[in-house]
DNA sequence: TATTGTTATACTCTATAACTATA
DNA sequence: TATAGTTATAGAGTATAACAATA
């Protein structure tokens, strides 16, 4: 043995790749407010009903509480808008405005470019499977949900729809 | 479409499995110092020559400055020990102490064990495969550092070494 | 002049708790 | 009593620059 055992830790690996992916997305969304945690947000918004700002939270894996400073700053950019719930006054629906739907297009563009420059080493088959595997983590490995995914991001390249 | 269209995001399947993962190791590293990042410290040291603390610093992804107080606090507890590089006065060659060895034994066991929990959604083959994709896109992408990589994997396991 | 390791400082994230207004 | 959203504060983590010793 001559390499370092710690090249074998999938923990060492998974921190490597998405840090890498972490600053590519960095550079691509540069001047978005709330940088890659920003375009979540209005990818999370996109093709579907209006999510409350927990809902949100909540899939993208972070508190309320910086949900709460990520749409100040979105909102301030004119690229999502919130408005009450009729249904509970508690909470505030988040949609995405014309100028976030379309700044959205060209960034998923963007960057589905520079994702695929990071996955150069890998076969065009061998990228799928990485993009299918972690997908289905993900989703918490509900086979159901992962599939439903998998259609969609086929149906959505199909539809040209961005 | 009615799933967020976020979930076909590369990025963000990338960091929802990895915090999983950050979370899953620090529970299983408790009471080490560094946590996570001082295992791979060990991991590091591991199966090889002694390194010097920015080599480490550069395989871990971290800033020297943080491989300083990382190395303090394992130093401290025993794990590791720093010497003069007698090829180089102004660099320390860091070595896993007897404790050290045995502690990250001990650790790559239960790590092991965490991990196939959270890959548990995969099948057998696929987990191997998403490691093997993984550790070939961290090492960059070169394959013959990854083959070697999962050779030495193979190897370690039928030592029994560990 | 460049590099290794150390230290100090500042900045960014994140976590937590407290508060409001609703349910 | 519990929940959605906001705000403020403290802590961890990270980045930066400066420094001493050596190449």
């Amino acid at each position: 043995m001559t390499t370092p055992r710690v090249e074998a830790d999938l923990g060492w690996a998974l921190g490597r790749v998405a840090r890498a992916h972490l600053r590519t997305a960095q550079d691509v969304v540069s001047g978005l407010p709330g940088g890659p945690r920003g375009y979540q947000v209005l990818a999370g918004l996109a093709a579907g009903p209006p999510r409350s700002q927990l809902a949100l939270a909540r899939t993208l894996g972070v508190d309320r509480t910086v949900m709460t400073y990520l749409l100040d700053e979105l909102e301030g950019a004119g690229l999502v808008e919130r408005r009450p719930d009729p249904a509970d006054r508690r909470a505030r629906q988040v949609l995405l405005t014309e100028v976030g739907s379309g700044r959205l297009c060209g960034l998923e563009r963007d960057l589905r470019a520079a994702e695929d420059e990071l996955l150069a080493p890998l076969e065009p088959a061998e990228r799928d499977q990485l993009r299918a595997l972690l997908q289905r983590l993900a989703v918490g490995g509900d086979a159901v949900s992962a599939c439903q995914v998998a259609a969609e991001i086929q149906e959505m390249q199909a539809d040209g729809s961005c």
